[in-house]
DNA sequence: CGTCGTATTATGGTATACCATCATAAGGCA
DNA sequence: TGCCTTATGATGGTATACCATAATACGACG
């Protein structure tokens, strides 16, 4: 592993293209950095490693194969996106989540996704409102799965879609940074009590709300959606003094 | 420059001892990436990097006197927090902001505030009306001399008080983050029209609401206080195809 | 037997060396 | 003279070497 190493996977899946840009050769500065990067965030996200867990430098070298100037970087990223501490005099250590962080953390998220929601009840074209359908409508075929993760998926997608509808990237940037510090919470809330019932169904109303452009219903409904999660992730957290999670 | 220099400034001004946690010794781990990383966004903050300018590596390390893994750990760094931007290909430079942008951020910075402000004018005590009616008295005081970052930083210790007087540090950690990305408009609308006079009358009006706790008051006052900036902001930003700032 | 001191090791902090690539400039050929 | 080719330098990407410190374990001394 000594930087001589360029010829891998670049699958160069090129799909005809549909526009002048979509030509370019795909430019591999697919860094390693980046790479480790995702790769170490995903673990982090999927639980592979726990809240408080060191995170051992060279150790982490071994186990993604590249050098600790990459590592390094990749953990300040982390750092500053909120999934990694650095305890003073003994290094990095994935970040921990109690109550009352994660309570402000639903506390940003209402307030940005009922902003969000209620312009896109005031602004949305016909296409977006046949997007979230189309999502709702797939959620619906696969809830007898009851699984998770796809609902988890179709969440992110639908927000996502809400949140693109209008100029509101930075603060889509920021719900998403977020969701990901609340990650295992987001998974365990699912798990809990009919959400994946419960979920769907208050999208569902969301949606209700933008297509008849009623902004306020809709962010009514987005605030219902998210306190109901919140309060789950409560019962989930508080009980216990410092939980394990 | 090697590594060898620890015996630095630590002046270890040891005050009594308030709880037993100030007895600690106060561990001075502040590593040289600390500082460089604060150096650094400083000048970009206070404009001494100009946006777009690009930040050579090696470059910087002369200027900082540190050597390369330090600055590209607190280029990682910066570049999460949006200050930097990495163009592929090329390094990292000075992040620009257009009005697109710029806009973005006004509205999340007007969904936070005002949730802070809502939050405060509700439960605010009276030790935390104090601190804002002496922040205001101390800005009246000196504001004959229209000094643009005495505004600047009364403003900021106006709304970090309201934010912190709730539950809302996270809230508050994006919110300082988004005003550094608009650092420089923030200092150009503050030089414009009387803004000098407005915006503290405008923090006036939201202790006013907060005082008599009237939170929707307050809100509101608070959304007039951003967007009056936010409007002063985009008549610096827009005429201009892609301005110079 | 307990406690204190010392040696060892693990870890993060820092600096530097090397490589691939891209931009630019210089030079040769038509 | 103009364009194409080639050499060179600048830059970021990556790996590694070295150092200071903190935690741990082990041994000597009381």
């Amino acid at each position: 592993m000594n930087g001589t190493m360029n010829n891998k996977l670049f699958a160069q899946t090129a799909e005809p293209a549909r526009d002048l840009a979509s030509l370019r050769i795909e430019t591999p500065p697919v860094t390693l950095r980046e790479m480790a990067l995702d790769r170490l965030r995903d673990a982090i996200i999927a639980g592979l490693f726990n809240p408080g867990q060191r995170l051992v430098e060279r150790t982490l070298c071994d186990q993604l194969g590249v050098s600790r100037s990459v590592i390094r970087e990749v953990l300040r990223h982390l750092e500053t996106e909120g999934l990694v501490e650095t305890a003073p005099k003994q290094g990095p250590i994935v970040a921990r989540i109690d109550w009352r962080q994660a309570r402000q953390i639903y506390d940003v998220r209402i307030a940005l996704e009922t902003t969000a929601v209620a312009d896109c009840a005031r602004n949305a074209d016909s296409k977006t409102k046949e997007k979230l359908k189309a999502i709702l409508q797939d959620l619906d075929r696969n809830s007898r799965k009851n699984d998770a993760l796809t609902i988890l998926t179709a969440t992110t997608d639908f927000y996502e879609t809400i949140f693109l509808s209008g100029v509101h990237e930075i603060a889509w940037d920021i719900v998403k940074r977020l969701n990901s510090r609340i990650s295992r919470l987001r998974v365990m809330t699912l798990s809990t009590t009919n959400r994946t019932v419960s979920g769907p169904a208050r999208m569902r109303e969301i949606f209700n709300a933008i297509e008849r452009n009623d902004p306020d219903a809709a962010a009514a409904a987005c605030r219902a959606h998210i306190e109901e999660a919140a309060r789950i992730a409560q019962s989930l957290l508080v009980p216990v003094d410092q939980p394990k999670l």
